[in-house]
DNA sequence: GGAAAATGGGACCTTGAAGTCCGTTCGGCA
DNA sequence: TGCCGAACGGACTTCAAGGTCCCATTTTCC
């Protein structure tokens, strides 16, 4: 029995430089594609081709299509958790999450609302199918919610935010508007829905804000 | 060039109760396997299986898989709508609304959050591959939204809403707050989210309802 | 009742995507 | 500088899933 079950990239055998470079082009590629096409509908041969490699690179570092997948599902997380950590991490106001809201309908403007999030997609396509998948995008979620949560705890210490708001189910609402606005926006090739869905959740969030000069909260 | 190139079931050709039950069968069937296992992840094989019918008759009734998707997706459509129509056609207070949001936790909850919603599912997986299943998967969201904002505007046009409050926008808030409650339910195989989603929602609804016995609007 | 068309069963064909294999090149190290 | 295993290219194999075909049975309509 094999010791090499777990999807680490390395586990005993030796690896070089040009190796993980390669790794990470195979990666990158089938994150661009997959994204782009869906998961299913990806063939490994567009990623080979995609990423200059060759069959025997793609199964030297990956057991097989799900492996890779998995990977992708890791590569994704961490791609999107980094790049959120940078929106949210010194999240201490309203303000600063309209700011967060601006970036993220800019972004998905720039397509036209397609492809929805690139972690939505994936839940949506892989939880019936990988229970492994579908528990590394649950753990990624927990993650990103909470971010949104800890800037939101942040808020109500300081006295932004009221002490009756509950900052985990603020930020899990905020999350579904998320998602949803990404799958409305994908199916009718607009971001307004999304931009919609993501002010709702906002004005939801500001109706738990300390009247700026009125009575204390209780 | 044929012109029977629409989706149709019928047109021309002769067609029995018999075999509308085996297209029916076939649909029914399909729609079964592919909610709980997703589209592509179904065969032509397990839907004929499933159908207690031949690969002669899945394609005497439908040119390929890609157009017995289609069908599916208007099949879908008519069922959600259908149901939909039976919980919002009468709606006229926000305990209605409370009332339908009661249903749809209630049978998300019978599988513990999995699955998701049929259509938002097939929009994930289909819109960026099936332009046309894309496009009905669109018209059907924008009818099933006009069924939540017509009850709105009953809601307004009564008095029970503000003048001030958007029933369209308000109807596509609480669609995206639907569907992501759905994506994160699935994901997490728990209710839960979609509740706290669908709360946000209401919440935020309720914050347009008039004053009972206060001041009016303006 | 009989012709014609719909309905039906299921063997068979084809395709394309996943996965295997083997010979070659590269690069780190003794 | 020569060895060895990692890195590599790509032809080849396998197989499952989509799709075709032909013949049998049932229904419909005159």
């Amino acid at each position: 029995m094999s010791d090499e079950q777990v999807a680490a990239p390395t586990n005993r055998r030796r690896i070089s430089q040009r190796g993980i470079a390669t790794r990470e082009r195979i990666l990158e590629a089938a994150n661009r594609l997959m994204f782009v096409r869906g998961v299913n509908a990806t063939t490994l041969d567009d990623v080979r081709e995609a990423s200059q490699t060759s069959k025997s690179q793609l199964y030297h570092h990956f057991a097989d299509k799900q492996e890779l997948v998995r990977a992708l599902v890791k590569y994704r997380g961490a791609l999107v958790l980094q790049r959120e950590r940078g929106g949210l991490e010194r999240l201490r106001s309203f303000s600063g999450l309209v700011r967060w809201r601006n970036a993220l309908v800019q972004a998905n403007s720039l397509n036209n609302g397609r492809y929805g999030c690139g972690l939505g997609s994936m839940a949506v396509e892989l939880s019936d199918q990988d229970e492994q998948a579908r528990s590394m995008l649950l753990e990624t979620f927990a993650a990103w919610e909470k971010l949104i949560s800890d800037g939101l705890h942040r808020m109500r210490d300081s006295g932004a935010l009221r002490q009756d708001a509950d900052p985990e189910k603020l930020a899990t609402g905020l999350m579904a508007a998320l998602q949803g606005g990404y799958l409305l926006a994908n199916a009718a090739h607009n971001v307004a829905p999304m931009e919609v869905a993501l002010d709702m959740a906002l004005e939801h969030i500001k109706s738990y804000l300390s009247e700026p000069s009125g009575e204390p909260t209780r």
